[in-house]
DNA sequence: TAGATTGTTAATCGATTAACAATC
DNA sequence: TAGATTGTTAATCGATTAACAATC
């Protein structure tokens, strides 16, 4: 079994289920069953069986899991064991928006900063740094950056991409709603944000 | 066929189609085929066709798809023939970028108004209206709204999503990073913006 | 007719879930 | 042993893609 292959919607639910069981933990509990964390978080219990042998594969039956190594498990998959660091490019309304939410730690992903061609930017309350764009490759050579995000507009999206991926940059997510071309061997994630309201939108019309 | 079910892949790529047979059509156009549409827009023929025929399915062999009318079909299922308004609930720096996002619109939505529970919420070069609380349910009522967006945080998203159920909104999507409960035959789309800076990590990490 | 183009059928893959076999 | 629980196998569904049949 290839255990280099964690689902994508299964690495979604990962963080649920370390939650859930960093507090049966604090209250003393050794094993759990797939069964009381399914009900726990209503899922399936053959789902949270697969999720968790994706996982680690410790499980015994009669007994479940044993819940210490299974937190230990999950934060390695999560990478919260190493946390990897990640750059932003376009400090608008969204991009700061990104640098406030917590949820990427919870995935081992760390924004430690953000970068604008406009100087005058705003400098919000955000830990992160705020940094003008001409600082950019020095700080991604400096840092061993592996991660952008890009923010800004449709029109710089590309030009930020190339600069990126000429940094030394592997994997890239872009909120800007256009298709973008990266070298081989550089990931890329194209978030489609309206989609998702596009779809309630349609299942809406047609029920 | 059930022409009822166009699938949610498919619709985040029918506003490339609509672009890009707007441009042939102002070309003066009659006609085009899947696979010149494909090769336009860097995607697999077969996809095109399955795609377009999901919408319209009024291709000729050896001739192709009438731009005009595949263009107002494209509209009619995109939404755009009635645009269907939305609000939002959260007036933070998320909520604000979803109100500058332009995307929605090439779904049929627009968000008309924006609420927050801070009646000193800042209120930023947006046309959409910034409305307190207090104004929500009879904003609701009176626009007859269907739509509603959770952009508050995990610790009021479901007191804000119960406040809508209850104003009549029939489909949810929601931002907060935990799940909620509706009642039967409410919509809910969950976001997690984090999973796909996690994926993308991942597959860093596993490759 | 010949060939370009459509539309359909079948294969593959990821995700979910039910049924079942294995095991402590 | 008996039964709870695991892990696997098979069915289903959506999405993508290749192969092929239909048709203008």
């Amino acid at each position: 079994m290839d255990r280099n292959t964690v689902p994508r919607a299964t690495l979604g639910r990962l963080p649920r289920y370390l939650e859930y069981l960093k507090v049966i933990s604090a209250d003393g509990q050794k094993n759990v069953s797939a069964t009381a964390i399914a009900k726990n978080l209503c899922l399936g219990d053959v789902q949270v069986r697969k999720d968790l042998n994706a996982v680690s594969g410790e499980g015994k039956p009669k007994v479940g899991y044993d819940v210490i190594s299974l937190i230990k498990s999950l934060e390695n998959v999560l990478g919260q064991s190493s946390f990897t660091d990640a750059v932003l490019v376009g400090a608008g309304k969204l991009g700061r928006a990104l640098l406030d939410f917590d949820e990427f730690e919870k995935y081992g992903v760390r924004i430690i900063a953000a970068f604008d061609s406009n100087d005058k930017v705003i400098k919000t309350g955000s830990k992160t740094v705020l940094l003008p764009m001409k600082s950019f490759r020095s700080y991604c050579e400096e840092h061993s950056i592996k991660i952008g995000i890009i923010t800004v507009g449709e029109g710089s999206a590309q030009t930020v991409c190339d600069i990126m991926t000429d940094c030394g940059i592997e994997a890239i997510w872009n909120f800007a709603p256009c298709r973008l071309t990266v070298p081989d061997g550089v990931l890329l994630q194209q978030e489609n944000l309206a989609l998702s309201l596009a779809h309630l939108n349609y299942q809406l019309a047609n029920s």
